[in-house]
DNA sequence: GCCAACGTTGGC
DNA sequence: GCCAACGTTGGC
């Protein structure tokens, strides 16, 4: 696929990890809960299936990407902004005119070891990552080719 | 627990 | 439309 792109996806193990995901029926989940513009726009503009998913736990010990996945669903209604008494709940989106979306995602392949935000930080071919510059915080970031192809090796 | 770096909200 | 106050994220 000449037009893949890569993607970084955040996730803090305690409340979603890449063994939840890998327990899924089909390894793959619906990755709700996203309640930011631009990841939104990124998500109905860009992803595409097919698109590779770089698994990243934050806020964790280690924090490290520690597999991959590809999206399998395009965006699509995030029915959790609807949802009574959801985490996520959002009374601007409704059925009708939904405000956020969401994507499918099917795990990949785990990681022979992590690789860890350190490790990133210090290797010249991936320090210019958004994930390990100060301050971007989007939950979900896209990723260089080179980048995926570094990480992807590097994780074996 | 701290706090920098955001994004969002709401008064004006 | 401006911008101060506030809330959140997430590494440290």
């Amino acid at each position: 696929m000449a037009d893949r792109r890569y993607w970084l996806f955040k996730s803090e193990p305690t409340e979603y990890s890449f063994s939840d995901l890998l327990a899924e029926q089909d390894q793959t989940a619906e990755w709700d809960g996203i309640r930011n513009y631009q990841v939104r726009n990124m998500m109905r503009d860009e992803m595409k299936v097919g698109d590779g998913v770089l698994f990243y736990h934050s806020s964790a010990a280690p924090m490290a990407v520690i597999g991959t996945a590809q999206i399998v669903k395009e965006a699509y209604p995030d029915s959790t902004a609807w949802a009574p008494g959801d985490k996520h709940f959002d009374p601007k989106s409704t059925p009708d005119n939904p405000v956020w979306l969401m994507v499918d995602i099917q795990a990949g392949k785990t990681f022979s070891r992590p690789v860890t935000l350190q490790e990133i930080k210090a290797h010249p071919a991936l320090q210019n990552m958004m994930l390990a510059r100060r301050g971007m915080r989007l939950s979900i970031q896209p990723v260089a080719k080179e980048e995926w192809d570094e990480l992807a090796r590097l994780g074996g």
